[in-house]
DNA sequence: GTCTATAAAAAGATAGAC
DNA sequence: GTCTATCTTTTTATAGAC
């Protein structure tokens, strides 16, 4: 076992906050070597085009994904207020990857559409048999898809409306009231 | 009172279209111009710059925005479940052109953000009063939140898990019941 | 592995004919 | 009003030095 490539990771890194930050636009391979701190052609060793970067970071949401279902699975609160819980983190990493990875998706890119859409379906296989009925399941998710959608909003030079601490509660019980 | 200039309004129609469809990246002042039928040259001569294409495109959410609160508060059907029902109509005007405009916005455009803000706002004004509490009204904006999100998703290559039909009609109610 | 330099294509914008 | 032609800058990608 070796160590991970660290170049190749700063890279990801960077290109993820640049996806969500300024936009799939801005997130050229030159903005995203030089927020990286390596040259263009140092970027293009690591990966042989942009489409192998955009695959990368796909690759990477997959992983994360997977290890997200894993530790809801073992939550002690119960796994519908785990899950709505866990889409309103949005520092974590699985959430800044799924906004990139959206944004890829967006301009085009299939591998991310398919990818997100696997990641909802972990999230809703993960679900299934903790909510009272398919119908509940389905708020459940789009109570979460809303909480995400509002997050692309507000990383934005624009605020948008919160629902955190105490409001972020009442939430989770209200749902959790109305589905389980 | 002259007619509306329909080449302007042509221009606007395909920039929608590729924005939807291919992402911010394809919605080229070029590619909107042969989409619309008219030459690079002919479209910079109503829109000056691509900015103002942008902005005349944000422009024409707000007032659909404003037609469609219109329209929700005279439904016989109950605010709240007309409110969700209109979040699944993707095909309508609206629908397309909030679309369109979220990608501007996350493509860095804050005009875009602080619109689609707006358009939130209102929605939430004409709701207000029409659920049990403020948790409730959080919820159903959510709810219509997430059905956009995957809207977001159904309009790229690979489909999303539509609500419609019966199940629409059974998360409507069930979110009624929830809320109201 | 990482860099600089450069090629090739695509982007937004302008000029001027019709 | 609408077009073609052209300019400038940006973007992806390659070549080759270190």
């Amino acid at each position: 076992m070796s160590r991970p490539p660290l170049a190749r990771e700063a890279v990801l890194d960077a290109f993820t906050r640049i996806l969500v930050d300024e936009g799939e636009r801005a997130a050229t391979v030159d903005a995203t070597a030089r927020s990286a701190g390596v040259s263009k052609g140092g970027l293009l060793y690591h990966f042989n085009s942009k489409s192998a970067l955009e695959a990368a970071l796909v690759e990477r949401l997959e992983k994360l994904a997977r290890e997200d279902v894993e530790e809801i699975e073992r939550s002690t609160e119960g796994a519908v207020a785990a899950h709505i819980r866990s889409s309103q983190n949005t520092g974590s990493a699985l959430d800044v990857t799924i906004l990139a990875v959206s944004r890829l998706a967006q301009n085009g890119n299939d591998a991310a559409t398919a990818s997100l859409r696997r990641v909802r379906e972990l999230w809703e296989e993960s679900l299934r048999g903790h909510t009272r009925d398919e119908t509940a399941l389905q708020i459940v998710l789009l109570v979460s898809d809303g909480l995400y959608f509002n997050a692309v909003l507000d990383l934005n030079a624009v605020p948008s409306p919160r629902v955190e601490g105490a409001d972020l509660d009442k939430l989770i019980a209200a749902v959790v009231a109305a589905t389980t």
